[in-house]
DNA sequence: CTGAAAGCGCTTACAG
DNA sequence: CTGAAAGCGCTTACAG
């Protein structure tokens, strides 16, 4: 029985019972240090439950989301966990992955251009109420002149979050402008790189909420390059709460969104839907907390 | 046959088979980019190949990595790449994994104990001619105070790092000094902590060849916290070519790894292995090259 | 309570 | 060349 080389045959049993061990992961972008820490609490929880992560990375390219799930698929997981690509439409990978197989979306929402009975769990971040809490952070330091900086502007992440920079305004008695919300793609390079047209504004801002932490740090980098010191004469925020943001120079200010919890959480979301399917529908909205370190510094004194 | 609902069930055509479709993919930690990358780059190559990843990551605990992978032989994958936590033992793998099973570890090698037959490829970065060139770099540069900085003196891929140091600095006629050696822990956080190491060292040192990108980084903070100027009076290289080496402040000359090509060329390396098993073992050793950014500069004009 | 048989969904070797 | 049967390694329902 136990003899030397047998290996229990783990696609045999599954076969029989009609009952996988595996849970398929998804995500858009593992390079990006906020998917590979949730991908990391994901596989944590999953591994302690006794499953085994199915990895497929769709590089925010939706035929490749396409063609990863339907491989995904034929290994019939117990359960998927998914962080969509982009401008992903809920009827498509319905037709992916059909009705039987439980479903928990990470981060953002699909996009559901018909109403369908296509049900999923869902796990993203309070967006709207965490940018609000960044945005009014600045103003309680003095700063009336706030930008919001990078991002998508189609993105539903960037979209929430730029309505929570302008609940934060209005509450304020500040007339939010458009041509103060500036878009970059959410990358550390593209922020660094657009950094000047935050100084084309007139009045100058004080102070920028970034979209995530990457822009954040990006913008870091192209204020240093104006010869600007962010966390002295220019306030900064983030959001996410990568582990670079502490060790940065100055260290961020962030919104701690947790991605490894989250990851945890995500599995432990998804395996409950597998024990028990008849679960009404779940969508949960975490809140996300002010980290408060040096890259917000308060507003020079009014020279007005 | 193909009507509503029909998924191909691989499991059952695995088991009467007897081949696999599934490869496992074990890393040492996910949230580092440079197993990120590699990772990405893995299951890019796997997935255009019809295979699926099976995913465990280890964080660096032996323990872990032992029943991750016993974890995911029970699913009878093709094969395995192990990215091994640290201190892994040549024999304790066999003894999980058999002999049947191809095997290609990458970065690290394993510990072994006793000789056995135990037959795996290994897919590795020539640290030794890599830092090699990196300190010629800076010698070029005029430096001859140069510090080795950062990472687990017992670590496979420090002390070969250490050993192109020596090798550079023996070339050029100058004494190896161990306390010249600084060891961290390989991280950012831990790198900056430690920047004030350096200027305790008389006389002081120029530059600083780091053991990879996460420690040049950090360490550029930690000087720039002690009021100096990497990239101006300091000369800094890093080791990997991590996405942020580019985009940093000052960007980092580093020794380029190109991670993600890494993680493809383990999988080509690896299924190579599946299709035919009789191929000799083999072990590969990618060279690194130089990429010049503004880290390191010029050495100042001798004061002596 | 124990043990032999049936069956999960495929593929392959064999009979017609 | 086509089609029915056997079998991969398990688990479960059933017979003894």
């Amino acid at each position: 029985m136990q003899r030397q080389g047998y290996v229990y045959n783990r696609a045999a049993a599954t076969l029989r019972q009609h009952v996988s061990t595996a849970v398929a992961l998804v995500i858009n972008d593992l390079s990006n240090p906020f998917f590979a820490e949730f991908a990391t609490g994901v596989d944590e929880t999953l591994g302690a439950k006794g499953y085994v992560t199915l990895l497929g990375s769709s590089n925010e390219s939706f035929a490749r989301q396409r063609q990863v799930l339907g491989s995904l698929m034929e290994h019939h997981p117990a359960g998927i966990i998914l962080s969509p690509a982009e401008a992903s439409d809920a009827t498509d990978i319905e037709l992916m992955i059909g009705q039987q197989t439980p479903l928990l979306v990470f981060n953002r929402a699909l996009i559901e251009t018909q109403p369908t009975g296509f049900g999923y769990d869902f796990l993203g971040l309070d967006n709207r109420a965490g940018m609000c809490v960044a945005t009014k952070h600045l103003l309680s330091l003095g700063h009336r002149r706030i930008v919001f900086y990078g991002g998508h502007a189609d993105s539903s992440s960037c979209r929430e979050r730029r309505l929570g920079y302008q609940d934060a305004l209005r509450d304020a008695n500040i007339t939010v402008d458009e041509s103060w919300m500036i878009e970059t793609a959410p990358t550390r390079l593209e922020a660094n790189a657009h950094a000047d047209e935050l100084f084309a504004l007139n009045p100058a801002p004080t102070a920028a909420v970034c979209y995530n932490d990457a822009v954040a740090l990006g913008l870091m980098l192209g204020l240093a390059r104006l010869g600007r010191h962010p966390g002295a004469d220019f306030a900064i925020t983030g959001f996410d709460n990568i582990p670079e943001a502490a060790v940065d120079n100055p260290p961020l200010t962030t919104m701690n969104a947790d991605p490894r919890a989250r990851g945890r959480q995500a599995a432990e979301l998804l395996l409950q839907r597998v024990a028990n399917p008849s679960l009404p529908r779940r969508s949960v909205i975490v809140p996300v907390q002010l980290t408060q370190r040096e890259s917000a510094s308060p507003a020079p004194p009014t020279s007005a």
